[in-house]
DNA sequence: CTGGGTGGAT
DNA sequence: ATCCACC
């Protein structure tokens, strides 16, 4: 890191979902020896048998199909379907079963969570590390995006990067180049929008696979996605899993939108992140009832597509909204869910990659005691100690800082919730017949476990016991009165869970030492800077008023012909796909590109399909919208997306990672003359107004009259200098 | 058919 | 504070 920079300066917008599954697997390579069992998130081996493997949780019961879920459902039986499929068996397959096909299975308590917490932390500070303004949102444990406005190697050095060749996305695409376009060097798109557009998603891939990379130096492999907003980027990361990433090419002269529109179309509703269970329920009613009845067979409503659904001739925001609005969340009238829907239904999503967040908003456990409901004051006494035990050791973990010493934040509510056992045969939903109550979180809960520094098991039971014996269980009979007039004589109780909310951010200004390391004490300043901060939903407009942040991304297109390859360390992958036809043929076959793409379900069909009304008439306001901002708005954000591997393992050469042949790319070690003080800019930067690290200070170029902002001014400087090259792409 | 979380609407 | 939906 001391050494010179490479001089890429990365400043379009780019944002990265990763995800890392979490599952634990072992691997069986021909009887060789199986993993340790530290956790390992989303990893999938597989032998030179092509037998694909896998994990498995302790349980009580020999069947998968009980094993815990999120962690289960996921990656455990999803990753089990390979091997029981061969097997022919269907779906699950019992442990037993398992362990005669693989008898160095490891099995792993699968309810405890928290090594795949403390991997998933591991992760995702990685992760954050590599971006400026931490706009690095999870979802999970193993689901990330990031906001790539200010992709970073190094703190210390923005100007830091690699080099890669920039002729080629970096792992597969969806859809397909368009090329014959006006312009060279860019793949047929020349400076216009499209070839922006495509430059970025270009960067985007490539940064994608340098975070992968570095992701699989620690022992996990992801899949990824990138893409043009968050919901794009996930869906995209689905379809080379479970060990590759995805470029969602949605660029050309209709902006991408018939790329997009094939893409989402061919999804099942239910797929479509931000359309859940009911949501998918109603509208494929809803769909069902639009179709003719001749028709066929009755549609199974799980598979109803998007295509499907946008085919409903009256099809209209209003229409859902009152489609919609039974379901609870979408109380009566004018919550706009109908408009949402529509978005999402056609890719559309102007969600932001939340910055990270320094704590957690709430700390729950909770226990289901269904086969055996908890009955005496006893046992829901013995029971609240347990969970209120692990609760406190959370606590610690999570919100007090690394030494133990002191609380970064506390807890101002304690809730307890509790639920009655309900009838297996009713009641259906999870959050049926719960019922909760809050009460203020007494303060000698931090006072006594705070200062007695580690361990001491005793000052903490002394506080679980008191909490429990004091607040707990008050709370617990308010909630739950016996009623001896009906004759009840104990309680009945399927879950127990105790959560602490309302955290009470301790001052971090009086927190100095500030040991940690290296970047970290940056970041830490960015987030507390932010603390003090109100966030301005507006500056994600702003942001783009004034600035076009496309420019620095271009010098990167002309280093790949550039010294590649100093350090055996970085293997920069290009398993490639595009690449070849898309160097030096601008003006190509548009067919060369046809059959990289990786995913078998919507590629096939043509079919265009009618953009609706509806669409049109938001794609209209959209436009409007933006317009004002400046064109670029609409396009302005990269999102990558690292997905799960909850397929089956696919054999296909495609999804194999190759490490070998094709460019290796080196990081660049170039000295700098820089005399821009780079602290000073991100200082600047991240403890600007809106603690995000748009609108910053630069200037406009003469040669090509871009918004370049000073960090990138050098980068781009060469960029000029070099753009002769790039002309022999032509 | 579980264990966490988050967020919105009331 | 409570519910509900979502991942």
């Amino acid at each position: 890191m001391t050494s010179g920079a490479q001089r890429l300066a990365f400043h379009s917008l780019h944002s990265l979902q990763l995800s890392h599954p979490v599952s634990t697997h072992c691997n069986l390579q021909n009887g060789a020896k199986t993993q340790d069992h530290q956790p390992q998130l989303n990893t999938t081996f597989r032998n030179t048998n092509s037998r694909c493997i896998h994990i498995v949780y302790e349980n009580k019961t020999p069947s998968l199909k009980s094993l815990p879920l999120g962690i289960r459902q996921k990656s455990l039986l999803a990753t089990c379907n390979y091997p029981a499929r061969r097997l022919g068996v269907k779906k699950l397959m019992s442990i037993a079963s398992a362990l005669a096909i693989c008898p160095d299975l490891v099995i792993v308590d699968g309810e405890d969570l928290t090594p795949f917490r403390d991997v998933s932390k591991r992760l995702y500070a990685l992760l954050r590390s590599y971006s400026w303004n931490d706009r690095v949102e999870r979802l999970g444990l193993d689901e990330v995006w990031m906001d790539h406005s200010w992709f970073c190697l190094d703190n210390k050095d923005p100007e830091k990067g690699f080099a890669f060749n920039a002729r080629g996305f970096a792992g597969q695409v969806y859809g397909r180049e368009k090329v014959g376009l006006e312009g060279s060097g860019t793949g047929g798109y020349g400076g216009g929008q499209a070839g922006l557009l495509r430059t970025k998603l270009l960067l985007a891939s490539h940064l994608a696979l340098h975070l992968r990379l570095k992701i699989e130096e620690e022992g996990y492999t992801t899949a990824c996605g990138i893409s043009t907003n968050k919901l794009l980027a996930k869906l995209v990361g689905n379809v080379n899993k479970p060990r590759n990433q995805t470029t969602l090419l949605s660029f050309g002269p209709d902006d991408g939108e018939e790329t997009i529109q094939r893409f989402m179309g061919s999804h099942q509703l239910r797929k479509v992140p931000g359309i859940g269970g009911k949501t998918a329920a109603a509208l494929s009613d809803y769909f069902i009832s639009q179709s003719k009845p001749g028709s066929s067979s009755p549609p199974n409503p799980k598979e109803i597509t998007v295509d499907d659904l946008l085919s409903c001739p009256n099809l209209s925001p209003s229409k859902l909204d009152s489609l919609l609005s039974s379901l609870s969340f979408s109380s009566g009238t004018g919550t706009g869910i109908g408009k949402h829907i529509v978005s999402l239904l056609h890719g559309h999503d102007s969600s932001p990659v939340k910055p990270a967040r320094l704590l957690p908003t709430q700390i729950s456990i909770e226990d289901t005691y269904f086969s055996c409901p908890l009955v005496t004051i006893e046992q829901i006494q013995r029971e609240l100690v347990k969970i209120t035990g692990s609760l406190l050791k959370r606590m610690k973990t999570d919100l007090m800082d690394d030494d133990k010493k002191r609380w970064l934040a506390r807890p101002k509510t304690l809730r307890l919730t509790t639920r009655p056992r309900t009838d297996p045969r009713e009641g259906r939903g999870y959050g049926y017949g719960r019922v909760s109550k809050s009460q203020g979180l007494p303060g000698y809960v931090f006072t006594i476990a705070g200062s007695n520094s580690h361990g001491n098991a005793h000052g903490d039971d002394e506080i679980i016991q008191r909490l429990v014996a004091e607040t707990l269980l008050p709370m617990f009979r308010e909630l739950n009165p016996l009623n001896p007039r009906k004759g009840e004589k104990g309680y009945s109780i399927g879950l127990l869970n105790v959560c602490v909310t309302n955290m009470d951010s301790v001052d971090p200004t009086t927190g100095g030492g500030g040991s940690g390391g290296r970047g970290r004490d940056i970041k830490n300043m960015f987030m507390r800077a932010r603390e003090f901060t109100v966030y301005d939903p507006e500056h994600e407009h702003a942001d783009n008023t004034g600035i076009q942040p496309e420019t620095e991304a271009e010098p990167l297109d002309n280093l790949d012909a550039e010294d590649l390859s100093q350090d055996p360390d970085l293997n920069l992958d290009m398993s490639d796909t595009s690449y070849e036809s898309s160097i030096g043929k601008a003006r190509g076959s548009a067919e060369d590109n046809n059959n990289d793409n990786g995913d078998p379900s919507t590629t096939n069909h043509q079919q265009q399909h009618p953009v609706s009304n509806i669409h049109e008439q938001a794609q209209a306001q959209a436009d409007r919208d933006t317009n004002h901002l400046g064109p670029i708005m609409s396009t302005n954000h990269y999102y990558f997306h690292i997905e799960d591997d909850d397929e089956v393992w696919d054999d296909s050469p495609d999804n194999v990672w190759n490490h070998d042949e094709e460019e290796e790319a080196a990081e660049e070690e170039e000295a700098t003359e820089e005399d821009l003080d780079y602290d000073d800019l991100r200082d600047a930067e991240g403890l600007g107004v809106n603690g995000d690290s748009d609108g910053g200070d630069g200037i406009k170029c003469p040669l090509c009259n871009h918004f370049i902002p000073l960090f990138a001014l050098s980068a781009h400087e060469r960029f000029h200098s070099m753009e002769f090259e790039g002309e022999l792409d032509a």
